[in-house]
DNA sequence: GTGAAAGCGCTAACAA
DNA sequence: TTGTTAGCGCTTTCAC
């Protein structure tokens, strides 16, 4: 590998610039209130020494560590399928380069894992955490609330309304509801919806938005799914068996649309003559490759991903300046929903 | 957000226990040399007071730090399409976790990054690193170099013999010439190859193992492709034109083979009787469902990960107590390739 | 086996 | 403006 050259430290570079260390620390850490010539003589320093601060010593007494934690739960599921989370956290991380920050990435798989997320958050390691909670049962979020560590969620929390934790999340019930309406103006009148998994908030949401458009829908028009290809062929075809009138379908998402595509295909209905097909996501590789092309609702994951760090750190910064930094003392709103776009493809 | 409870320090435990600081330390390192009761008595003080350990603090002294970071270059690129990344990262966090080192992730994308990396890495905040170098050019590995601290790569850096740094990679060229034997095995004598994005070592070494196959090739039945189905198409759709004789395919990965797959069904050729195709990577989302299913390569992605963090922390604890631990003290491979298998399927 | 004390590298009052 | 000083919370000799 490669050897471990002591670094130098803070008085090393206050004894070649000749002053004392307190104003190294003022150099490195702005400049404000020293005169030129010095700040020009510690630049030096630094530079000639390579000097880097060591950020634990620094931590120590600032109690800041200019990192923030990103749990990401059960990482077997969907998550891991399709590029979501990766675009997820190109946003955070692009968020919080821009503010200095770094990013530790939490991943857990079961209940062992919670406990070893608990103690580093409670460690004191990170300024705050986002946290992914998918699931309807999901403990981490409770987890993170004890560990008293300032958090934004994304997605919505299976919570009551009492509890105003701050999330991000895409309008899912929204969106849902546009791409029903959608295909309700192209004059479909037998509409299925194949859902996600229904112990995921924004699978819930969804199937909400489709039965906040067909109001009193035949149940049989609903087929549980989970988001994955394998679920969508199954739904679909049990859709078909039940309705064989059916003549659209809303997928919760683009993957389970590809598997629904597949099906009719084979069952020789056309798309979108026969039977019109929209998904949800816009997941690229997804839903440009189908045959035909998927017209899908499209959410802006990196964005979410971004904003989610946005607002993290601007409750950070406030904690920093502001008294009033209690729980809910901001009247801001706990969740922010971003909106979907409805994008035409050929599929519907 | 959340109230920030002050947390407790040893020296509170070390009260409420009626030991000292050092017992307290003692036993919160693994107890050794501190007589049983004394040991129950702490371990209590720490459960009541929900006392966890100031990292910050104990790097400060012990220069650990029980964090690796993962470098991950320009997230542009197809890194972001597929689950690679993603299967990568899930096999690192998983093995690091086992030995309670932190995962922290640093995401580039351009020379502005890299010189924050750069910083960072020296900066003495990790104890070492695991870094995804993926281009021909990239200045990364160097720049790792220079920070002078323990590092592992994924995949096959650009460089020369002379330099023995440790990585962990993929047999592409192998399970090329596997993929390509197992063609001509099936009788087929024009075999094309749609390579991968050229200024990536893991494209390079599959097109050599075309090559080590199909010796004196027909030069046009290689086409550059980038990895992208979009690539794969276009390659597709030249190889078809130069040499309308092609009875086979070689893709460099899945989402390449998947292009060519849409291309020949629409050229009305029939796979695999007319032109077999054969893939790279196993990509399940992708592999699985294509029409027909793609033989392919399989690669252990999330393995390469794991092992990639079981060679640094191996490397990091050797550090520790054995003596020799300048650069390519140890006469180990510098390079770990594992293997590849052929998958079955469909497509040829 | 246990405690006292020094100090890791830095920042932040406070003095000068 | 600059320097002096006192810790931040922990580990680690070194005595006892």
């Amino acid at each position: 590998m490669t050897e471990t050259a002591p670094r130098p430290t803070l008085e090393a570079v206050a004894a070649r610039a000749g002053v004392s260390r307190a104003t190294v620390s003022r150099v490195v850490n702005g400049g404000e209130g020293v005169r030129e010539p010095l700040v020009e003589r510690v630049l030096r320093a630094v530079e000639e020494l390579g000097y880097v601060p060591n950020q634990a010593a620094r931590s120590l007494v600032t109690k800041r560590h200019d990192a923030v934690a990103v749990v990401i739960a059960e990482p077997e599921t969907r998550v891991f399928a399709d590029p979501f989370f990766a675009l997820q956290l190109r946003g955070i991380s692009k968020e919080l380069t821009a503010h200095d920050s770094q990013l530790v990435l939490l991943l857990t798989e079961g209940r062992a894992d919670h406990a070893r997320v608990g103690r580093y958050l409670a460690g004191g390691h990170v300024d705050g955490a986002l946290v992914f909670s998918l699931h309807l049962d999901d403990p981490l979020p409770e987890l993170v609330q004890r560990a008293g560590v300032p958090t934004v969620f994304g997605g919505r929390p299976d919570w009551g309304e009492g509890n105003r934790s701050v999330y991000v999340d895409s309008d899912n019930r929204g969106g849902a509801r546009e791409a029903v309406r959608y295909l309700v103006g192209l004059g479909r009148r037998r509409v299925g919806h194949i859902t996600g998994a229904l112990d995921q908030t924004s699978a819930v949401d969804r199937l909400d938005g489709f039965r906040d458009v067909m109001v009193d829908a035949d149940p049989r028009l609903i087929a549980e799914g989970d988001f994955t290809p394998a679920g969508g062929e199954r739904a679909m075809r049990l859709l078909l068996e039940r309705c064989p009138d059916l003549d659209a379908v809303f997928a919760a998402n683009d993957l389970a649309a590809s598997g629904a595509l597949r099906v009719l295909r084979a069952q020789g209905r056309r798309v979108p003559e026969d039977v019109a097909v929209v998904g949800f996501d816009d997941m690229l590789p997804v839903a440009e490759q189908t045959d035909p092309p998927l017209t899908t609702i499209r959410q802006d994951i990196e964005e979410m991903g971004r904003l989610m760090a946005r607002l993290l750190l601007r409750a950070l910064d406030r904690r920093g300046t502001s008294l009033d930094d209690g729980p809910g003392a901001d009247d801001g709103p706990s969740g922010v929903v971003l909106p979907t776009t409805l994008v035409r493809r050929a599929s519907a």
